[in-house]
RNA sequence: GGCAGCAUAGCCAAGUGGUAAGGCAGAGGUCUGCAAAACCUUUAUCCCCGGUUCAAAUCCGGGUGUUGCCUCCA
């Protein structure tokens, strides 16, 4: 079986062949640096991620390069507001974009290329544009020629004509059709800007990916993804400027996630009530909000609440507890050959049952079910007097195997001081000499102090609530 | 006005032709000194109306509701 995905090009899943055998070359639009991600940016670094880290489980080799946008007008007016220049906010806030994601459990791109780092070739791709015909100047302006470029709406399936009706597009006395958009804009006052062979200005917004891509990835990749507000203008204007100078297929697989509703309503830095991943994970643990993106299917929308985060909470408590019964049973575990061939063939099983859930487009959701069977799986074994080693161990490598895939841990390494120690080891000696009294008295004040015991069979244990 | 998506139990959510996964919450039970955890049992004919089919949540037509894109936005 091999790995399909949906191709917003296309609208269809299509089975995923690589440009090149084994490997995987993938881009990803990212966030413009002018503040805190919020929970909408942080679901195509999940996404993504989760897609990247599939294809390496799968056996391939990914390059993945995800971009930070950090000139813009939004910048240029934080800067404003600020009193600090552009690089220094971008900075900021790149540095702030990376601790954030990576308590989420992304990993780093192969590269994160940043617009300013690359302003040459930015300008050299719109050198090349004006010289075929597609782009041309106007008053320090660059602009791309729209209807020179044969397929324009294909990746948001509109017909020119029917944007032009709709369009509330400005129009600009430089430009020379209402569908044209900038690739370069002169600069204006306050702004930060740099040379080009049209005067100072700096770059619009498409122009930044097309040439990026390009450079890092080649002119054909395999999958351009990102968030499904991007498909248009975003994308198309990619595909415009890029097929345009290349003559080839710019992307093979279109990608984009499904927006954040809060309160059913879209969730928006322009509407003002977005959520801060970074406060998000001051409260919770930040696997919590990975496990809530990853358990409905990347394409459907999504509603936050805090609501839902909570009975997304226990549900990875559900997980967690099962794979902690299980670490602390295989001590008292011994190496029973009798039926464990059994267990270790179910268990297997689900390996195969979770490659098909993310083989069909990366369908989590199902996937995170058969987690969820697993340990009832789990669950279940734990039940019998006696257990053996090898089929405690063969539940626990493979969560730690599925679990890394989705980008999460099951582990945790968490030590207790020694002041609840020993009160742990009181209530022990209590429960021993059937004082119940005292007993039940430590665990009222090892509760309060978020501590919470469960007596078992192979003795007592804690965790933190 | 144009183009799309979605509508599954109290809540969240898979499932695109063969008679409804999973999770949260709830109820009853088992286990336990009591708990906790776990296990067992229990809660839906899939928005409505037609049609195709031996068979539809799943395909087609119509309707209703809802969301998004067409404008900076993940």
């Amino acid at each position: 079986m091999n790995i399909q995905i949906y191709n917003t090009l296309t609208r269809k899943k299509e089975t995923f062949v690589p440009l090149e055998e084994g490997k995987v070359k993938m881009y990803v639009c990212g966030p413009t640096v002018y503040n805190y991600i919020h929970i909408g940016n942080a679901r195509p670094a999940i996404v993504f991620d989760t897609v990247r880290r599939y294809f390496g489980y799968r056996g391939y080799d990914v390059k993945y390069v995800s971009n930070f946008t950090d000139v813009d007008d939004k910048l240029i007016r934080a800067a404003n507001q600020l009193g600090e220049d552009v690089p220094a906010i971008a900075d900021r806030f790149i540095n702030a974009y990376h601790e954030d994601v990576s308590a989420l459990g992304c990993q780093k791109a192969n590269v994160h290329p940043r617009v300013m780092e690359n302003m040459g070739i930015i300008i050299d791709f719109i050198s090349q544009l004006i010289e075929k015909g597609y782009a041309y100047e106007s008053e320090g302006d660059v602009y791309f020629r729209t209807r020179k470029f044969d397929g324009y709406g294909k990746l948001s399936h509109q017909s020119i004509d029917d944007l032009q009706v709709g369009a509330r597009i400005e129009v600009g006395d430089k430009k020379q059709d209402d569908l044209d958009f900038a690739l370069w804009k002169a600069v204006k006052e306050g702004e930060i800007y740099w040379e080009s062979p049209w005067g100072l200005g700096r770059p619009g917004w498409h122009i930044e990916c097309s040439a990026m891509a390009k450079k890092y990835l080649g002119e054909t990749i395999d999958i351009h993804a990102g968030g499904q507000d991007l498909t248009f203008p975003h994308h198309e204007n990619e595909i415009a400027q890029t097929e345009a100078l290349t003559g080839k297929p710019f992307a093979n697989y279109w990608m984009h996630n499904g927006y954040i509703n809060i309160d059913n309503e879209k969730m928006s830095k322009s509407l003002g009530n977005f959520v801060l991943v970074h406060e998000i994970i001051k409260k919770h643990n930040p696997q919590v909000l990975r496990f809530f993106m990853l358990s409905v299917h990347y394409r459907n929308p999504i509603n936050y609440s805090e609501e839902l985060l909570e009975s997304t909470k226990a549900a990875l408590e559900r997980l967690t507890t099962s794979y902690q019964n299980l670490k602390h049973r295989k001590e008292a575990s011994t190496n029973l050959t009798d039926n464990n061939h059994e267990w270790l063939n179910k268990i297997a099983a689900s390996r195969e049952q979770f490659i098909e859930a993310m083989d069909d487009d990366f369908n989590t959701a199902k996937a995170i079910s058969v987690l969820f069977d697993l340990s009832k799986l789990a669950n279940y074994y734990l039940l019998e007097k006696n257990t053996a080693v090898e089929v405690i161990d063969a539940f626990t490598n493979q969560f730690d195997e599925l679990f890394l895939v989705l980008g999460m841990t099951l582990e945790s390494e968490e030590l207790l001081d020694e002041e609840i120690d020993t009160l742990i080891e009181k209530r022990i000696q209590a429960r021993k000499d059937r004082n119940f009294q005292l007993s039940d008295q430590i665990r009222d004040q090892l509760k309060d102090m978020n501590i919470i015991l469960e007596d078992t069979p192979q003795g007592t244990r804690w965790k933190r609530g």
